[in-house]
DNA sequence: CTTTCGCCCTGAGTGC
DNA sequence: TGCACTCAGGGCGAAA
């Protein structure tokens, strides 16, 4: 569930409390919040513990934490190495004081301790119900453009917030494939960040049917869905992002707002803000499509 | 190469 | 009340 605009949220909560930080103790209560992480270079609380955190970063819908240069292997890895987390459905990171005990609370998986410079001792939960999420240490690459990113971001396309996203290149991308324009948007290596609710609610904002061929797509009718996409996500940002229950919050336990504002996601019988039409829902990609199908016609 | 499918997982909700 | 079943879906790797 938490997409694009919930990951930023998150970042954002995070970098205050984490940047400059000491990793004082690392506690793993459940292997699988792991997944990601490669054990052959060494366990995760192991090269993580007493390492200094650096400004977090976000592509899409992953989150990253460079770390001050491990004196230990500095040779191994030119670019460094960074923790690197994916909420997955239910993944959330959580301030608590350092005092706050993990079994007093569903779910945490794993917990950090650290030591900040100026805020002194606090801990990041990391909680996760469905544990689709994961933590792992990953090591930098740089690209070409300079930036350094965790091996395991490398493939992603950069999210449309970010200034540098390749427009004509993600414009070229839906005039060359044959499949459903929203298959396009989910395709994480076309467009980052973009997931099953800010898909529907762009279409829906661009009056483009989900299915629609995205080569199908004029280019005017292309450029509008990037619009649209790039005001629903920074519309979501500013509300907090979209909670339906306990699922996704801040890193201090907070809800967003946005489901308020949903006009198609999760909608289905309800009408359709702008002409009153019913939104139906559909099966796709193992997941639903929601849409209003007088004005979001198939061609 | 593209596309599809199954798997990972838990708790809330539904139907009988 | 209880039990079986369905659903939510991001990412990834295997299969077609």
């Amino acid at each position: 569930m938490p997409e694009l605009p919930e990951v930023e949220v998150v970042r954002l909560g995070l970098a205050p409390a984490v940047t400059g930080a000491v990793v004082t103790a690392v506690d793993v209560f459940d292997e699988r919040a792991i997944t990601r992480h490669d054990h052959a270079r060494g366990s995760f609380a192991d090269r993580l513990t007493g390492r200094r955190m650096r400004a977090p970063q976000r592509r899409g819908k992953f989150i990253w934490i460079p770390l001050d240069p491990d004196p230990v292997v500095e040779a191994a890895t030119p670019a460094g190495d960074a923790v690197l987390a994916h909420l997955g459905m239910t993944g959330q990171l959580l301030l608590r004081e350092a005092w706050a005990r993990p079994e007093d609370e569903p779910h945490v998986r794993v917990r950090v301790e650290l030591r900040h410079p100026q805020a002194g001792e606090l801990a990041v939960f990391f909680r996760d119900q469905r544990t689709f999420g994961s933590l792992a240490l990953d090591e930098l690459v740089t690209t070409d453009a300079g930036d350094a990113v965790p091996t395991q971001v490398r493939h992603l396309a950069r999210d449309p917030l970010d200034p540098l996203f390749d427009d004509r290149g993600f414009l070229a991308a839906l005039a060359v494939k044959r499949s459903a324009v929203k298959r396009v948007l989910l395709d994480q290596r076309a467009i980052s960040g973009v997931g099953n609710i800010y898909a529907d609610e762009a279409l829906w904002a661009a009056r483009i049917h989900p299915e629609q061929p995205a080569n199908r797509l004029s280019r005017a009718k292309a450029r509008m869905l990037l619009g649209e996409i790039r005001l629903v996500l920074g519309k979501a940002l500013i509300e907090g992002g979209t909670s339906f229950d306990a699922q996704y919050v801040n890193v201090n336990g907070q809800a967003g707002y946005f489901a308020h504002s949903l006009n198609a996601y999760g909608r289905e019988g309800k009408p359709c803000p702008r002409c009153g039409t019913p939104i139906v829902r559909v099966s796709f990609m193992n997941r639903s499509s929601h849409f209003c199908p007088k004005e979001q016609r198939l061609r």
